[in-house]
DNA sequence: GTCTATATGTTGATAGAC
DNA sequence: GTCTATCAACATATAGAC
């Protein structure tokens, strides 16, 4: 007996290598990928950046495609998270200030996993799945109709739903993927927390005091 | 002499030519630039795009960045003309409407030279010049003091200009860059004239109703 | 101005020694 | 699990006949 003391389910130490690896190799290509597309990116790249021979990523991902597929699957998983917060059980303005601030939150901490999505929409979301279609689908309806019921208990004035949340969504998503045309508006070098801090300021602003009735 | 009238100055039909086949190569590039970007085109896209061979796109274009380039010069002057419409010697109400109007318009008809600097924005402009990135704080700089302006003499709410600019920007933006998650989230196939309508309508109503003191 | 042929390098992916 | 060597396909770009 050594004083170490042995997790309940100790992992095989291959699997912590490959587990190690993996990750190294997704978040060198979610980076590269998120600048350069599917097409743009060189495997030769990804191995540079992940510190591994170029057949080294070929040992654990059979193709390039194999990436970028395992890397949206990531990337929707983190999707669902912000909107949860338009919930029909919650007030409009808390909800919506959440949500506004998840959102702002998820584009400074997770720009590349952001502009990587942006990047597939440009493309035209050809490597989404139908079943990831119809969830992105379906998850848009519920809160539509969370917004819907707001508007019917008089809690949000009448308003589009679709085109309030699609505003929602470009807003808070702008400040990732294109962070340097926020920048450049700003007249700053990188946008730091003051700048998402404003940004969440103005957005609540105009959002809140518009789409309630009551202020 | 025949029946035909040459027009003042006839180009030679050299130029006639050139500048056909330079507007196909051009045409075709900025499709697929706006979806695969600058690294995942192939020349060889673009010369069977263009329904040309490909040595033949070389005779026109030294290399592959002097399409992308003129490309970037294209989209920047058409860029501006959205913005003049925030000018001091308009009403806020005109002047953001006409600008939301005109932006929406261009993100309708012209989507494939929004993509492409969406694209080049993910990428992080690095194919702009100096000059260029100069020129689009400055005239972002004058529209912030347009909007200055118009706050300083209780046109408008005191609001964060910046922001207000960028949440424009994104927004209108959003349904030529990612008209396929608009689509979805509209559960419409494709975007038709009935929902920039709707889009054009919502985000007036949001904006106008919220930023200006008066209604 | 058109276009075939080609030079020269790089790509995605694999074989196989360690 | 690591990594060198290698393949066929394809890339950008050019030479030069027409």
């Amino acid at each position: 007996m050594t004083g170490k003391q042995p997790p309940p389910s100790q992992p095989k130490p291959d699997e912590r290598i490959r587990d190690r690896n993996e990750a190294k190799i997704l978040k060198s290509a979610v980076e590269l990928f998120s600048r350069k597309g599917f097409d743009g990116t060189r495997i030769s790249e990804i191995a540079k950046a992940s510190e591994l021979p170029k057949a080294n990523v070929y040992y654990y991902f059979a193709t390039k495609e194999a990436i970028y597929t395992r890397l949206i699957e990531r990337v929707l998983v983190g999707w669902d998270i912000a909107l949860e917060h338009i919930h029909p059980d919650r007030e409009p303005r808390d909800a919506l200030s959440a949500y506004i601030d998840a959102k702002l939150t998820y584009s400074k901490n997770h720009a590349s996993e952001s502009r990587f999505f942006a990047n597939e929409m440009l493309r035209g979301g050809q490597f989404m799945s139908r079943k990831q279609i119809r969830h992105m689908k379906e998850i848009t309806r519920e809160r539509v109709r969370v917004i819907e019921g707001w508007i019917e208990d008089g809690k949000m004035v009448r308003i589009d739903p679709h085109h309030f949340l699609i505003m929602l969504w470009a807003t808070t998503q702008f400040y990732a993927d294109f962070s340097n045309v926020a920048a450049v508006s700003l007249e700053k070098k990188r946008l730091g927390a003051a700048e998402f801090e404003a940004a969440r300021a103005t957005l609540v602003e105009i959002v809140l005091n518009n789409c309630l009735p009551t202020k």
